[in-house]
DNA sequence: TACAGATATCACCGCGCAGTGACATCCACA
DNA sequence: TGTGGATGTCACTGCGCGGTGATATCTGTA
């Protein structure tokens, strides 16, 4: 919420977006709505409809806004020049991925809001992020073996979805799947785990 | 949605939870209230009140009625005498989750409601489901021999987490985390991944 | 039959929402 | 200087919601 309050259209527009994200990351989806949000920008709600066409033009621009994410979060974990196994990359993806969820509020609210109401902009913002994953696992593919009777990406796929929604559990729960989620000790474990099963499937 | 309509008090209780469910797991928890649950149940909101103290009331009742969920879904799965090795037993756990959950669109709404906005009701009939197989490991740890270096229960948090997010996931889209899940094909590849996870960390 | 209590219905209130038309203010440029 | 368009504000409508008090209707029982 910076100053912004004076006739500049494009710093409206992202004092908007900014409060969007930042609402949605504090309240969730429920409650977001033009009024809750033009109160938040401190702005009027014409504006959001005379820029953004409403809501939804809003959840979009979020969405382009978040296209850095996948470049921001997960390209540091994955251009390391010195590559080495396959299962040494999944791990450090995995593990990367976990912290990067963990931190970020505002994915998390998102995934709960596309599950809650599927829509085609929810969905872009998510093919989006797994496309970023996609991408990676066909290079890794190519450059480095796999072991052959392993669909990787399924397994990939399983890892990925453990991991967003044990994420997803524990910040919304003290437990889950009977693990207690509340101290790092037990994040431990769910890293350990995580290793475990990549170092099984993939090095035999 | 029986007769119903004759001042039986019992019978019109059952029709409000009936119509409660159906509407979550037609519609989901948007847009589900009381002017919407007394329409679907074809009686006033004021019998809500009355006999539930309001939506929360009936939320408790769903989860009442839900006790019946584990025991039904899950106790086939577990209780075969014939136990043969703790993988087996576990293989045999996942997939028949992975297939009740898909059948279930109550189970997916009420995971999705929860995750969207955390409520003590909703966290008490998960934690119910969670019950069930958290006792079941428990039985399972001392009847059969685990490798001593795994951490079961959190491996398997993780693999029932990776599938209550795929089957979510499936629910309000054509992929998963880069897998196309929209033919029964696609669902089979996942049986397998789940199979060589499971297999890979337990049998080594 | 008359009545008490359980059951069901109805009418209504206040509220916050989404959306919009009309108006105010500012500024660039003629 | 003044005027048109961009920017921002305001007031209002209509709607569905949650919630409640008053009322109607049925039924067992005295």
């Amino acid at each position: 919420m910076p100053e912004a309050r004076s006739r500049d259209r494009a710093e409206t527009e992202k004092a908007i977006v900014s409060a969007a994200k930042s609402l949605i990351a504090k309240r969730g989806f429920q409650n977001f709505g033009v009024n809750a949000l033009a109160r938040e920008a401190g702005c009027d709600k014409q504006l959001i409809y005379r820029y953004f066409d409403g809501l939804e033009g809003v959840v979009d621009a979020i969405g382009e806004d978040l296209t850095s994410w996948v470049r921001d979060r997960l390209r540091p974990l994955l251009a390391l020049g010195e590559s080495r196994s396959y299962p040494e990359l999944m791990e450090r993806l995995a593990l990367g991925l976990l912290q990067a969820y963990r931190d970020d509020p505002l994915m998390k609210k998102l995934k709960a809001w596309e599950f809650a109401e599927p829509s085609p902009q929810l969905a872009r913002i998510t093919a989006m992020r797994a496309k970023g994953l996609a991408v990676w696992m066909h290079e890794a593919r190519g450059a480095i073996e796999i072991p052959k009777d392993v669909d990787a990406p399924a397994i990939n796929a399983l890892i990925i979805a453990a991991i967003e929604n044990i994420v997803l559990t524990a910040a919304t729960s003290e437990t889950a799947y009977g693990m207690s989620m509340s101290s790092e000790s037990d994040w431990e474990r769910v890293r350990k785990a995580i290793k475990l099963i990549i170092q099984s499937v993939y090095v035999k």
